[in-house]
DNA sequence: CATATAGGTATCTTTTAGTATACTAGGTAT
DNA sequence: ATACCTAGTATACTAAAAGATACCTATATG
């Protein structure tokens, strides 16, 4: 009973943070960006954001950090070996995620959104 | 480029939430749970919280809710067939999650632990 | 008549996450 | 000398999530 050693909160704590998804979605997909490309292709994100986002993907191993010592600094962001793995979890989500998006158009119909979720919580509390 | 299809985030708006892990952990494990039940199993968790994450469960067809007519009420949580759906994503979430663990282990030592995240993050950045 | 019961809701406060904006370093181009 | 560049940091603020606590419902029991 105790400590429920069910941690798939371990992912989710790895992807949790308004802009991990995005953050990692360019990176898997562009292999090496820098600081301000990552800023480019995210144009809501701020530096304070990006950065903060950033360190913690670093901080568990799963985005590679090299800095250039140049003047004007370059410092490039990169999935590491280690995040690498972490992809076939990610597909597994998307997935099943893809098909739960779906599921969800049957119940409440096409107009529907993930973003636009909050309005429907009360159709199914008022029942 | 526009709008990133990589959408494992409709997984994590299913979990995100500080208690919907272990709420399915427990539906998971034991079937079917009355709300008093879960109140046992999760002793932090208040009355708000319990009914909040079990509504958005709810929601996303993860969790069904059952309600007996009497007094004073009962009411039974169950994970739905659509919900079961979810266990092999969940599955693979976790068995990286493991893995994910002993390699933070070997990168930070033993002593650490995801919990006791926030204290390390200097380490990294200060480098 | 008062109390307990189960499954909540309502309201308020605190905590955490995210935003806005200004500032910095150090070398190069004007 | 001044302005410009990149990759940030610092500080203050706002919004969202979570916590604390009180209350509600209708029946059954003492």
């Amino acid at each position: 009973m105790e400590e429920p050693h069910c941690k798939f909160e371990t992912v989710l704590e790895i992807l949790v943070g308004k802009w991990k998804p995005i953050v990692l979605f360019h990176l898997f997909s562009n292999g090496t960006m820098r600081f301000s490309e990552l800023q480019k292709a995210i144009p809501d994100i701020t530096k304070k954001m990006l950065t903060q986002q950033l360190r913690e993907l670093e901080y568990h191993d799963i985005v590679h950090r090299k800095i250039y010592h140049q003047i004007p600094p370059k410092v490039e962001y990169s999935i590491t070996e280690h995040g690498k793995g972490m992809s076939t979890v990610l597909q597994a989500m998307n997935d099943w995620g893809m098909s739960h998006l779906n599921h969800l158009n049957e119940l409440y119909g096409e107009e529907r959104s993930v973003e636009s979720f909050e309005g429907r919580l009360d159709e199914v509390t008022g029942s």
